[in-house]
RNA sequence: GCGGGCGUGGCGGAAUGGUAGACGCAACGGACUUAAAAUCCGUUUUUCGCAAGGAAGUGCGGGUUCGAGUCCCGCCGCCCGCACCA
């Protein structure tokens, strides 16, 4: 490299180290600013970064950096999501304990961010495997238990009987565990559940105030708690000899209007009555066996047939005593919904129809478009659902008949309610958030089991409930539960012999309220009420769109319990929410069906090959990268080599930040290409302009400074709105814009004003994306300031304004010449021009103009 | 099945209902150079034409409007989320 080029690997650690020593990035509340807290999901520490990180730590850098320019206070955190699966997998893997691991990820990870350059305040840096961390955790829960937002309950897991653990999810592959490949079994274990459902109406209705998130993600939220309308209400059941038994049976739906189309019932076979009568019964027993041994995965559910098992017994329709419905043990009822129970109405369900067909009920249409005679519509193989812009009415419903849907749900939750059988009833999809996890490497849940006392809390002088470190990852399963002495304890309230709770916290606890820590990082309580109700809520929060149910659903729900119980005094964490696309890069396969790495093809004579074997290549699809696939760019290799501005300006650079981004190699040369033009252009205008630093009466140049001063005001807009590659844009004009003065050597000595006006606003307009780069070019420019000390440049309205504009000329709709005319000329006097143009006459070829609009300053067209 | 989003040059993408293709990438031509790299200048939607100047053009078909990439209706295609939720 000669020495007139930029040199990345000089500047970037140099300035690094100046914000770090002057510690520029390090946030303090001060009432008398405005604050601005941006903050982007923290890292797991896998080890290294990725270029998912670098597009999501280089958008949430641009706004820090931006926001700080224009006066706010700015809080810009980070931290590490650091307990997890990963970390003992490493451990049973290699050797490593989980805690060696994670720190050493860290330490990596730490060094990998900063050599990005971004102004982070490390002095508020948190990780959640810290005790100083957790202990917060582990005190709030206590109280959330004393606020009644805890609940223990029995629950299914999967359940590895070769390995003697349980799994996560994402660890069963096709039934089977991931490492032993045993089938998976469901074991019923006890475990504790934060109450998110006591605020399922409040968590469904505030999402419509949360006006700065994407509409998608609110939408997801909305599908996911799953509101619905209906009724609960119980049938009287007998026996096949027609004798009533003691008790009933109790369904949910939203389609009580189809009451008089039941022709069956139908329980889950988890169902408490399934489970009893199973007990009598080895046909019932072997169907739940059956059902059970399914699966829930998406695929075997499409697959399964609708199944079910007769009961013997039967319900009475609650207006027609002479009807009985047979009850079944279905397949496709969940027992997690609802009652568990359902009346299957076939004309008007997919799945009830199905059933009926296979076992030969009956298939009564209720509903019809009121354009359809009496007699009713016929239902064959699908049901009927009311479409757009059909107007239905009830038929065959007896005193329903001939009401609309809404009436006749009316009309049936007013008797049933008038009978004392069922009542109007909300439900909601949403669950009841189970945190308890087989698993070490986590917050160990501050709860102690005594025989006599029951659960009861750690008191909290007692904690933190410190996670041991000498462990053996020799047995399969949770090394806590082997482990002699931490799980042994007396009670805390008798004193007796107890045992310690050994599950840990899910992680998404710790990432639920890590944005409320980073007010207060070193507080002796979880938060500092103060430094809480400066700082938050978060102003603009960014990350990946995976999250946009769990991570943002739990975080709502935890800032509202903590404001519960006193921590804080707020309900939304997040402000604005911005969720950012995916890195993408090409991928290639040989025929085998191996994956190649896009540095090993080189295209040969027109084809792709593998550049050491010469085999040939097909190019696969663009796609996230992913190992598996080979198509990963190490961001470390990407920076060694052209420097953090440079990758951080293709990130942001021509696709939308909210997009996916392709990566290309191209791309990145393009970035480097422009550092390396501002870096000469800036040094040019520094020349040229050497005798004129303070800036004269004459600017000269007019030309050049409308175009800085668009651009600038067109530059705030846009990153206060986060379109970043449209900011990349005008930027890209400015520095053409400058080129092309500096070219122009008859009259530097006129434009040098203009000229170093132009190249500091450029400097400052790109230093949010490219802070070395502006920096040293700060310098070049004669400053002794650096540009993080140097607040955002103000566009003067003068030269905003224009004394002159084009206007287009259409005839019939057709552009068919522009005139260039004095700003705010009449309606009047520009049709009098455009009606005078030669090329309005030769497309109006003779004939009158009917009619001409005219838009003053933008456009006439001419109606002919 | 339900819900949502998106279709614009060779590519990424710009366009408050008002000159479609800003800006970048790639490609091509030229300058500089012994040469290459780097850099600089220019061309680049398609099509007819030597040119001047026409014609067509934002997935397809209609509509509203003086004027539609943008609004409305109906198709086609792609992507994403949820899904036996009664």
């Amino acid at each position: 490299m000669s020495t007139d080029r930029y040199n990345p690997r000089d500047a970037e650690p140099r300035w690094q180290r100046y914000w770090t020593e002057n510690r520029c990035f390090e946030a303090k509340e001060d009432l008398s600013r405005p604050k601005y807290y941006v903050l982007e999901m923290f890292p797991y520490p896998s080890g290294r970064i990725h270029m998912g990180h670098v597009r999501n730590y280089t958008m949430g850098d641009v706004i820090a950096r931006f926001r700080r320019a224009c006066g706010y206070n700015v809080l810009h955190p980070m931290g590490w999501d650091a307990f997890g699966m990963p970390a003992e997998n490493a451990a049973i893997e290699r050797g490593v304990h989980p805690k060696t691991w994670t720190y050493e990820n860290i330490a990596a990870m730490r060094g990998q961010l900063q050599s990005m350059g971004l102004a982070l305040d490390w002095s508020r840096e948190i990780a959640t495997c810290d005790p100083a961390y957790y202990r917060h955790e582990q005190e709030m829960f206590i109280d959330f238990m004393a606020a009644g937002l805890v609940e223990r309950k029995v629950s299914t897991v999967n359940w590895d009987p070769v390995d003697n653990t349980v799994l996560a999810n994402e660890q069963v592959i096709d039934g089977c565990g991931w490492r032993s490949g045993a089938l998976v079994e469901k074991r019923e274990l006890a475990q504790w559940f934060l109450k998110i459902t006591n605020y399922s109406e409040e968590l469904l209705t505030a999402l419509d105030g949360l006006e700065l998130w994407p509409e998608k993600v609110r939408l997801m939220q909305r599908n996911w708690i799953g509101r619905s309308e209906g009724m609960r209400f119980s049938f009287a059941l007998e026996k096949a000899d027609g004798t009533l038994l003691d008790e009933r049976l109790m369904v949910y739906t939203t389609r009580h209007d189809t009451i008089f189309g039941a022709s069956f019932c139908a329980i889950s076979v988890d169902h408490d009555l399934a489970r009893r009568m199973a007990g009598k019964d080895p046909a019932l027993t072997a169907f739940r066996k059956e059902v059970a041994s399914l699966g829930t995965s998406e695929e075997s559910i499409e697959r399964a047939e609708k199944k079910g098992c007769a009961l013997g017994i039967f319900a009475r329709h609650p207006f027609r005593p002479d009807l009985r419905l047979p009850v079944y043990a279905a397949n496709f009822v969940l027992m997690g919904y609802g009652e568990g129970a359902i009346f299957g109405c076939p004309a008007h369900d997919q799945r009830d129809l199905d059933f009926a067909r296979r076992y030969g009920l009956p298939v009564i249409p209720v509903v019809a478009p009121n354009t359809v005679n009496a007699g009713g519509i016929k239902v064959e193989d699908e049901a009927y659902h009311e479409k757009d812009g059909d107007q239905t009415i009830l038929i065959n419903s007896d005193f329903l008949d001939g009401m609309s849907v809404p009436e006749a749900k009316d009309e049936v939750a007013r008797r049933m309610e008038t009978m004392g059988i069922g009542e109007r009833k909300i439900n909601y999809r949403l669950r009841d958030w189970g945190v308890s996890r087989q698993r070490y490497w986590g917050c160990p849940i501050p709860v102690i089991h005594c025989n006599a006392c029951g659960t009861v809390p750690v008191p909290k002088d007692q904690l933190p409930v410190i996670l041991p470190d000498d462990v053996s990852f020799d047995k399969p399963g949770n090394p806590l539960e082997h482990h002699p002495t931490w799980k042994n304890v007396n009670c805390p309230v008798c004193e007796r012999t107890a045992r310690r709770e050994t599950d840990t916290f899910d992680t998404f606890i710790d990432s639920s309220w890590y944005y409320a820590r980073f007010c207060s990082p070193k507080a002796s309580v979880p938060v500092d009420k103060l430094a809480a109700n400066y700082w938050m809520p978060v102003d603009q929060y960014i990350g990946g769109v995976e999250h946009a149910i769990l991570h943002l659903l739990y975080s709502r729900f935890f800032s509202r319990a903590m404001t519960r119980t006193g921590y804080l005094d707020l309900k939304e964490p997040f402000d604005s929410l911005f969720t950012q696309g995916m890195v993408i890069h090409e991928t290639f396969k040989l025929d085998s069906g191996e994956w190649v790495f896009p540095a090993d093809a080189v295209l040969l004579n027109g084809n792709w090959a593998h550049a050491k074997t010469g085999e040939p290549l097909t190019i696969g699809g663009v796609e996230k990268m992913s190992k598996s696939k080979r198509n990963v760019i190490d961001p470390e290799v990407i920076i060694e080599r052209y420097g953090a501005d440079t990758a951080r300006w293709f990130m942001l650079s021509d696709t939308p930040p909210e997009r996916d981004i392709e990566w290309t190699e191209s791309g990145v040369e393009g970035s480097w290409r422009f550092t390396q033009r501002i870096w000469r252009l800036v040094n040019e205008a520094a020349i040229a302009t050497a005798d004129a630093r303070s800036v004269g009466s004459d600017y000269g140049s007019i030309e050049l400074r409308r175009t800085v001063h668009r651009a600038l005001q067109a530059v705030t807009d846009d990153l206060s709105n986060l379109r970043f590659n449209r900011s990349i844009a005008r930027i890209y004009e400015v520095a053409n814009a400058l080129g092309s003065a500096l070219q122009q050597k008859a009259s530097p000595a006129l434009a040098a004003p203009a000229i170093r006006e132009a190249a500091e606003i450029m400097v400052l307009l790109f230093a949010p994306m490219m802070p070395h780069l502006a920096e040293e070019c700060w310098k070049v420019l004669g400053h002794e300031s650096a540009v993080v000390e140097t607040p955002w440049p103000k566009a003067d309205p003068a030269l905003l304004a224009e004394d002159e504009v084009t206007i287009a000329v259409q005839v019939n709709g057709k552009r068919r010449d522009e005139i260039r005319v004095a700003k705010g000329l009449s309606r009047e006097q520009i049709e009098a021009i455009v009606l005078k143009l030669d090329a309005v006459n030769r497309a109006l070829d003779g004939r009158a103009p009917k009619k001409v609009v005219v838009v003053v300053d933008r456009i006439a067209n001419i109606v002919g």
